[in-house]
Order: structure tokens, then sequence, then C-alpha cells
DNA sequence: ATGTCCGTAACCTACGGA
């Protein structure tokens, strides 16, 4: 079966190039992220069932499945902003992830940011490390230098923390494999670029979304579905999309 | 790098967030 998780910067804004996307593609199973509404739209006839939790202008994370949909689960311990839901799908659990970003070191928002991972890390304790299940979506954290276009220009910001690549760490200690997927482009798996600057064009990006998945998924090929990051009307981030049997 | 894009409120522009 095919999996993809896509942070889309609104669906609403996003909708014609997603539904382009989604025929395209064929993924069986999609996660995404900053959805950006309370509603999610029609998809038509591509015969996909939808969990989406959203309120309004901000975050916003949705599973869409047409391999089944059940036990959908959009809650985490202490935290109500629509950032995570999880549903199984048929035979392997599926986790959509919105993490918060953090803004900058000292802001509230960078604690809060890292409590939301630690509440994460709590919530797989329901879960089985042995049984087939992914968490997948975008994490804003770069978990090494070389998911940044350059080191030096992060310096003391967020996304590359020791605080944040451990928070990564405890998820893939519990029984996670980090799927680096294949890059579009040149060297570096990235999966996000700034709107601004031509930074796409230079290729000057990072690797913030990831699928975390447990060994009971066999991956096939993975790879940053860097077309859909192309041309007018393009979210800022590019799908990550794999093949895997359960 | 601070060059763009998103949604919203309230208008035809400004702002917060990313």
């Amino acid at each position: 079966m095919r999996l993809a998780t896509w942070n889309v910067n609104s669906i609403g804004a996003r909708l014609p190039r997603f539904l382009e996307w989604l025929e395209l593609a064929q993924p069986d199973v999609v996660a995404l992220q900053e959805t950006k509404t309370a509603t999610f739209p029609e998809v038509g006839d591509l015969g996909y069932e939808v969990a989406h939790s959203g309120d309004g202008r901000w975050n916003g994370v949705a599973v869409l499945s047409r391999v089944g949909l059940e036990q959908v689960d959009a809650t985490l311990d202490g935290h109500p902003e629509p950032r995570i839901v999880s549903a199984q799908c048929g035979p392997v659990h599926v986790t959509s992830v919105y993490v918060p970003n953090g803004r900058a070191l000292g802001d509230p928002h960078y604690d809060y940011k890292l409590a939301w991972f630690a509440a994460l890390r709590e919530r797989l304790d329901r879960f089985d490390p042995a049984q087939p299940l992914v968490v997948m979506g975008d994490f804003n954290v770069a978990r090494t230098d070389d998911d940044v276009w350059d080191p030096a220009a992060f310096r003391g910001s967020t996304h590359v923390t020791p605080a944040e690549r451990a928070a990564m760490d405890a998820l893939v200690d519990w029984g996670l494999v980090d799927v680096v997927p294949r890059p579009g482009k040149g060297d570096h798996p990235f999966t996000y670029w700034d709107y601004r600057a031509g930074m796409f064009h230079k290729d000057m990006g990072m690797r913030i979304d990831y699928v975390l998945a447990t060994r009971a998924v066999a991956v096939q090929d993975a790879w940053v579905d860097r077309e859909a990051r192309k041309g007018k009307g393009a979210s800022d981030h590019a799908p990550v999309v794999l093949d895997v049997e359960v």
C-alpha cells in the first residue's frame, strides 16, 4: 500500500492542487497538516474517507484513507489544539501530527512545543511497537545538521536544538524507524522550503516532515514528491510518499 | 534570507503566524 504525508498550508487554498496530486499519486492513506479549516472540503468520488480535526484559522490535521478508517482519535492529553488525529487504516495504524513550531528560543511557545512532544511520546504507550503503525507529519525539527541547508544559519534558533532533537529521538526509541526518503533533487531529502528569496529554486530547504514507522511496516521505497512543491499555488512543503508492505 | 503566502477582520489594507 502507498502512504503519504503533506503539510498543505491550507486545504482551502490548496484544493485544486491537492485533488490533482491525489489522482496522480494514488495514495491509499494520506496524512495532512495545516488544513486551516473547520470543515474539510469534499474530495469527490475518489473513494476516500476523511478524519479531520480543525477549528478554523490555525493548525488542522487529517487522515484520508481508501482502505478503511476506524478508531478515529484526535485527542492529546492536555493539548486541545487540533494538531493530531489517528485512525486504523486497514492493516496499519496511522497518526497525522503537526508539532508546534516553537517560534523562538525563550518564547513560551518553545516550551509548549517540548511539552507537546512529551505528550505525543506518552500517547504512543497505548500502542504496541510490534504492531504496524506510522506516525507522520510536520515535526518542525531538523534531526541532524544535514537536514538544513546551512547549519550556521540556524545557530540560536528553533528546530535544531538538542532538546528538540532529543524529543524526536524519544519517539524513535519507543520503536519507530525514521524512514528517510529519496531526495527530489540534490543530496538532501528536504521537505520544506520557505516561499521567500527563491529558497526552493536554490534548494535551501529543511527536512522537517517525517515518516516514523514500526518495523512491522516493510518500506519498499520512499521519496520526496518535489513536483508538488513547484509552480503557482504550491504549499511550502512537499509530500513524502512511501510504498510499504504490511 | 526576512524577498511570500495563508486566513482573518474589516474592509480595498494590515496583521499574526509560519
